[in-house]
DNA sequence: TTGTACGCGTTATCAG
DNA sequence: CTGATAACGCGTACAA
């Protein structure tokens, strides 16, 4: 079915149906002819051509790194909110943590095209930043810091010191890390600087050689904690770069050292649902997920319908839970 | 950047980039010079404006009630695998569990356009059948059963009877049922229909007044098993449809009626991975998600590339874990 | 108020 | 092997 089939069978113009669909001038006689036939014959435009025509789709394309996570479905329903309210729909794309399907994504969303597009954002490489920098689409980074687009992202080095501070106290024993790749900034490199700062100001360090590197899995945080616990006998707390990893952490010490519970204490960031309600709840962080997701929305929208093209970094707090 | 000025930066007709690009035949000596400009530009020809043409687009459109959920991200795992080899690209819309947006987000992935669309379906009502069968592009339906579209379900019904004859024997008090709604064939009618077969296999029934209706969610969950367990002392079984209502049961015990924690057994389905490393695996059904996920994927590819239209009603079995 | 004609960026056809 | 040119389905000046 296309616009001017339908202008045949109602004996007008395909113009005529054009404008009796977004609002044109159109006699109230032939109004009734179009209606009559695109009721009967169900016909829908091609968003696809309008596009082609108008360059614009009130589509936003969001690209996510995983779904199964708690944090991105708060952010991605923020997002969701807003648009839905401003009449925009959202798009999603999953790229499997590879920094190289982000790219892709964003290629595809930019042709296929959407009119804007929300990264929410693990590692920033070069060709990140070029594609940021060069994209003719409004982009809104969410979660990662950076100078080439909006950005919207949590105090990660404030938030992991003061949690660090906080807990140091009660060790009396080693503490150790679950880190992930510093290559991630954020959940990287942040909170492990933050940590490792609110440790030194309560005169605290993390016990050598107890650090350990896993990825945002909830086994790699049980077999990370497995090889740790293993190997010392005296950690009393395991700080977790994410509740997920916090979780596989819980798990390693109820399977395998199940009477070194009481002692050890397991915190994590995120303030994962989940976790807190299963285990009355760890020591974590608590990031305005969905506020970003929100702001992300209203900033990209914003620039769509204002071109506003300055440039915004936003910086949002924490809170601390179960401590 | 078009190709009409690729073509022209070039020096050879757009016909000729266009076959460069697509594979066609273009001498040697034009390759190099439309390759060095396209390097030059940064140009990518515009999805959209192809689609207009060729009719389709490799990407296949999949609609999902939420993302926060463990099953779902297993799903789409799934799909993601089978199309990433098959060199399909995926597109995710989420509908935040109103089925009126399932319909909203099909059309558009109908107009936009997708080669085909997966629905990981909760509710299908008459509006989805007529939409199912009219479709002019291949839909294949995951999760739920249906005559109006190919379809990857599982065994609900007998997985909760089986679940429930096994768990009914340990049973002295009363047993309690957290169901979702009916109009969910699969996790609402199905899984309660198996469960109370189960139940009266084993001899056994559900408890007066010990059923309540949940949501999708923890907190409905906490919520139905606190009025449950404040009306009823002796319940010791709490079956939950869904795993994560189970996580909302859990954490009603852990935080209201400690004292009973030792007597009282819930079940769930879905063996959320969470859920099974924080409390070493409550009794639960093991669907195979990822794998209707891949089938899904496979289905849908077949049917665009082999004009396969005969449809295929396919059913998953299941394995009880932790009992 | 209406219809004609053109353009959006591609690909497919066909004559060279 | 190559290059004009028509077509895809729509929106919109412009002329009527």
């Amino acid at each position: 079915m296309t616009i001017k089939e339908i202008a045949q069978l109602a004996g007008v113009s395909s113009a005529a149906v054009s404008r009796y669909l977004n609002g044109g001038y159109v006699s109230e006689e032939k109004k009734q002819q179009i209606r009559k036939v695109i009721e009967k014959t169900g016909y829908r435009p091609s968003i696809q051509a309008r596009i082609l025509r108008t360059k614009h789709s009130r589509l936003i394309g969001v690209v996510v790194p995983k779904i199964s996570s708690e944090s991105i479905s708060r952010i991605t329903d923020g997002i969701g909110q807003v648009l839905g309210q401003r009449n925009y729909h959202m798009l999603l794309a999953t790229t499997d943590n590879q920094p190289l399907k982000e790219l892709e994504y964003m290629e595809i969303f930019q042709n296929y095209p959407v009119d804007g597009i929300i990264l929410i954002a693990t590692i920033l490489t070069k060709k990140h930043r070029k594609f940021l920098k060069e994209s003719k689409i409004p982009i809104v980074v969410i979660g990662q810091h950076t100078q080439d687009a909006s950005c919207i992202f949590h105090d990660d080095y404030r938030a992991a010191k003061e949690l660090a501070s906080r807990l140091a106290g009660k060790s009396r024993g080693k503490i150790a890390y679950l880190a992930v790749t510093r290559e991630d900034l954020a959940a990287g490199a942040s909170r492990e600087d933050g940590l490792n700062a609110g440790l030194q100001q309560a005169g605290k360090s993390l016990g050598t050689d107890c650090r350990a590197e896993a990825s945002f899995t909830i086994e790699s945080g049980f077999e990370k904690t497995c090889e740790l616990l293993k190997k010392y006998s005296d950690i009393d707390i395991i700080f977790c770069a994410t509740d997920t990893i916090a979780a596989g952490a819980l798990e390693a010490i109820l399977k395998h050292f199940p009477e070194r519970r009481e002692k050890i204490t397991v915190a994590g960031f995120g303030d994962n649902q989940f976790l807190k309600a299963v285990t009355g709840g760890i020591p974590t962080v608590h990031f305005g997920y969905k506020t970003s997701g929100i702001k992300g929305a209203e900033l990209i929208t914003d620039m769509l319908e204002q071109d506003q093209n300055i440039p915004i970094q936003m910086k949002l707090g924490y809170e601390l839970r179960n401590i």
